[in-house]
RNA sequence: GCCGGGGUGGCGGAACUGGUAGACGCGCCGGACUCAAAAUCCGGUGGCCGCGAGGCCGUGUGGGUUCGAUUCCCUCCCCCGGCACCA
């Protein structure tokens, strides 16, 4: 017998080569069998190499979708690029190389090295987002958006990064004033932008994730960025009503404790309602207000200020004055831009009369005693002096009081979000440009469809224009004649957010070459939603509820006929190294080369499956790594010792040992089958290979390497190695795959079936019982399965030490949880 | 402050609906093989006490429910992530 040595170098490249000779990636989408579109998030090809990150990600991935085909699903795996966006075009101004030449190569580049990774990707449906045939479809997305309303054109207070010399998203935002991209500190600024209407589908965007199967903390994010505040608008009548002012609260059962109204310095009816012995110092603090930071006004250390207007507004229920002040904590972008204060139960209200010496008004009362009045009580209780309602619930309060108001006539029940519009428009080279054109006669006009795409110009000065465009210096680009009247007009010369393209990329998968229309909804009917969609945690209020808004827009447009893009959802974790995030500046980048060039592809997905668990991540370890590498080696040496067993001269005998050892093998490896199946399936990698471990050790306990075997021993053992080959496919699919052949089968093994368990097998004829006494673990007993409670009683109180640890004492109570243990009470 | 997630051996991490805590692996200790080492194969390995049988303790803290709690309830502490004058 010779000893042949694992050499993932000689056998990983011949077997991707003979897939992808095989084309054996390739899905046939229309002849599908239980389909699975397994997408993983798409890559951005600002560097030419490979991190750890994508290997974490996409290796695992790779793994669940080869353990779905092995399971007899028809498997869709495709990859892409996000590959418009700033990185490249900010690389392309430091070094003067070309976005699009540096996105092409790294494209080229990263395409070669994902190809090593031995996953299933199906190459010839692949999309790159800066590519016109792709972007002309983003930009027919923008003008059905357009044509139903749901883009629209505005002057309104945004964020800019004076770095990335760009506005940008609120969800690109970070921690209240950071670029999401460059880390900068970013500014408002009042400009004229193009939106996406997301704020018509909050509702809808709230209440679909209860029907994903998503991470609980990816809904919560969600959930709490949308921010639905339930509430009541209300009417307050200011001096002899001729004007009214409009707050919004969801405590309209503490209307009773307001003690002053609070406008925000930019509200529109401050004018109207100052007193003139006001005026002064009311405009005085509205500049003030001006002049502050949108950072320092929301900072909630700041001291609370205000200014009295003078005027007074009449409590809506008991006819009584309440002043009415001007105050830079009430935002005018939230709500009405008016409060109604209620110091005593309400925290920022409760600092501004601290700070201001205005009175507090109790009016609900907690349950509890012991909470003393140096703070609002924010929380729910007893209703007291509040008329009428004195002795409610304030819960019962609440709904009886928006009743009573809407009844009267000063007031609606009203519902506001945090979310704000999708500030869609980029004054950044590139992305792609946005199909509208600027008539001076005819306004803007939509570029027709027939006209599309609107090619973004190579050649361009990109470099960075104060607040401007790179495109509005190319002439060539920007004078173009009115779609609709024909005379000089200007193109737009803002390009599309990145998350614009990123937010429909999985509709296109499906047919990436139709040069007809954006998707093929026949092939979308039949593979949509997505069933198992995988990516980072850092899109949750990005990219995802950025795809949810398109697919339901579409949808309403006639487009579609899902309304949730993606059923199941999970992230993976993070690699850091040394407990920190790898990073260049850092200098503790681990390079994935190294390693696939000592251990192979095989050794280094496999790593990163078992000794992480999938979600969390974990800190890189050398030694990991080796040893998965060395465990490799020990399945190698298994099969290959055993070579001989599918030797084709050789007699095949059936039948089952019936020793010991055999009964043991027989159990690990049915229990193996069904803990690496259940595993797999939920993404749990790290147990699932601890299950294949343990039926590969069995296999050595049971065919030690000095020791002859039977005949029927040996085609048990048989069994045993060509299952474990197959559990071990979708984690190292190259080594499983000449291991495959090497005992005698048709390569390739993610079509060779997934293994089963026999139930039967795993209930075996006799289980331990543990035996407690007065709940201390004290004797174990091995009895037949399935007996009797009374037996079990009767045999635990004979076994072994137990009758002398009761000592002839009374047992008061016995319970008995079948086939595990017996609980006896004393 | 609010919302979410989490605290388990020296380390990475397991544990189904409350039922033998620590699977699997690393590391460490021991044995076999070897002139030797590496590699490999086999065994041991939560802590404390004990020659031993065995006992006690042990899943961030303190309490509770239960025959039995990493798991359920309450208190507090710490870590991670998100949001943050959003009314």
């Amino acid at each position: 017998m010779t000893e042949h040595r694992y050499d993932p170098h000689a056998i990983e490249p011949k077997w991707r080569a003979e897939w992808e000779a095989g084309d054996l990636f390739r899905t046939d989408l229309e002849a599908a069998v239980n389909p699975c579109y397994a997408l993983v998030m798409f890559a951005y090809p600002s560097g030419d190499r490979l991190h750890v990150g994508h290997w974490y990600h996409y290796g695992p991935a790779d793994t669940w979708a080869r353990f779905q085909r092995m399971c007899g699903r028809s498997v869709f795996e495709p990859f892409g690029f996000d590959a418009f966006g700033l990185p490249a075009e900010n690389y392309a101004v430091r070094t003067g190389i070309h976005p699009k030449d540096s996105t092409d190569r790294n494209v080229v580049n990263m395409i070669e090295q994902l190809k090593t990774m031995g996953a299933m990707w199906d190459w010839e449906r692949t999309l790159n987002t800066s590519q016109p045939e792709y972007y002309k479809w983003t930009q027919w997305l923008f003008l059905e958006l357009y044509k139903a309303g749901l883009a629209y054109r505005r002057a309104a207070p945004v964020w800019w990064c004076p770095t990335d010399q760009t506005v940008l998203a609120n969800e690109q935002v970070l921690e209240g004033n950071v670029c999401e991209r460059c880390g900068a500190l970013v500014e408002k600024r009042g400009l004229t932008q193009w939106f996406f209407k997301i704020t018509d589908y909050a509702d809808e965007l709230l209440d679909g994730l209860d029907h994903v199967d998503w991470p609980i903390r990816t809904k919560t994010l969600q959930r709490n960025w949308i921010g639905r505040s339930i509430g009541v608008e209300i009417d307050w009548q200011v001096g002899d009503g001729e004007t009214s002012i409009k707050t919004f609260t969801t405590r309209p059962d503490t209307l009773y404790g307001v003690t002053f109204l609070a406008l925000a310095p930019e509200h529109s009816a401050l004018d109207d309602i100052v007193t003139d012995a006001h005026r002064a110092q009311v405009d005085a603090y509205r500049e003030r207000a001006r002049r502050l930071s949108e950072i320092e006004r929301t900072s909630t250390d700041a001291e609370k200020t205000g200014e009295f207007t003078g005027a007074y507004a009449l409590h809506p229920l008991t006819g009584e004055p309440v002043p009415i002040w001007v105050a830079d904590f009430v935002l005018a972008s939230y709500g009405t831009g008016a409060i109604q204060g209620v110091p005593a139960h309400d925290d920022r209200d409760f600092d501004f009369v601290r700070a201001l010496n205005l009175p507090i008004v109790w009016v609900i009362e907690p349950a509890s005693t012991d909470i003393g009045r140096d703070e609002a009580y924010t929380g729910h209780g007893t209703v007291v002096a509040s008329g009428p309602y004195t002795g409610m619930r304030s819960e019962e309060m609440l709904d009886q009081v928006t009743a009573d108001l809407v009844a009267k006539g000063q007031g609606k029940a009203t519902v506001h979000y945090r979310l704000r519009d999708w500030l869609i428009s980029r004054q950044r080279y590139w992305g792609a440009p946005i199909p509208i054109v600027h008539c001076s006669d005819c306004g803007e006009v939509p570029v027709g469809v027939h006209d599309l795409p609107v090619e973004l110009p190579y050649d361009v000065d990109f470099s960075l224009g104060a607040g401007k465009s790179p495109l509005e210096r190319s002439d060539a680009f920007m004078n173009v004649a009115c779609p609709s009247c024909g005379s000089e007009a200007r193109r737009d010369p803002d390009t599309m957010d990145t998350f614009v393209d990123s937010a429909w990329y999985f509709l296109r998968y499906l047919s990436p070459d139709d040069d007809e229309r954006p998707w093929n909804r026949d092939l979308i009917d039949r593979w949509c939603p997505i069933y198992q969609y995988s990516g980072g945690i850092e899109h949750a209020v990005l990219h995802l509820l950025y795809a949810r808004f398109m697919v339901k827009a579409m949808r309403d447009l006639g487009h579609l006929d899902i309304s949730e893009p993606f059923q199941r959802l999970v992230h993976q974790g993070t690699i850091t190294n040394r407990g920190t995030k790898m990073s260049k500046s850092r200098d503790n980048v681990i390079s994935p080369d190294n390693y696939i060039d000592e251990y192979g592809a095989d050794a280094f997905r496999a790593y990163l499956m078992f000794g992480f668990a999938f979600t969390e991540g974990g800190d890189w370890k050398d030694e990991g790594i080796k040893a998965i590498a060395a465990w490799l080696q020990r399945v190698w040496r298994l099969v290959d010792r055993h070579r001989d067993l599918w030797d084709e001269s050789a007699e095949r005998h059936g039948g089952l040992a019936d020793s010991e050892a055999a009964r043991s093998l027989q159990l690990v490896l049915h229990r193996s089958v069904k803990g690496a199946t259940e595993d797999l399936a939920s993404w749990q990698f790290n147990t699932a290979i601890a299950r294949i471990m343990e039926l590969v050790n069995e296999c050595y306990q049971y065919a030690p390497v000095e020791e002859t075997r039977e005949p029927d021993d040996a085609s048990l053992l048989r069994t045993a190695m060509e299952t474990m080959i197959r559990l071990l496919a979708p984690i190292a699919p190259h080594l499983s795959e000449e291991l495959w052949v090497v005992t005698g089968h048709q390569p390739p093994v993610v079509d060779a079936g997934w293994p089963e368990y026999d139930p039967e097998i795993l209930r075996t004829e006799e289980v331990t019982v543990v035996i407690q006494v007065n709940g201390k673990v004290r004797d174990e007993m091995r009895v037949p399965r399935d007996l009797s409670d009374e037996e079990v009683e009767a045999r635990a109180l004979a076994h072994g030490r137990i009758p002398a640890l009761l000592d002839g004492e009374q047992v008061r109570k016995v319970i008995v949880v079948p086939n595990k243990l017996v609980s006896l009470v004393v």
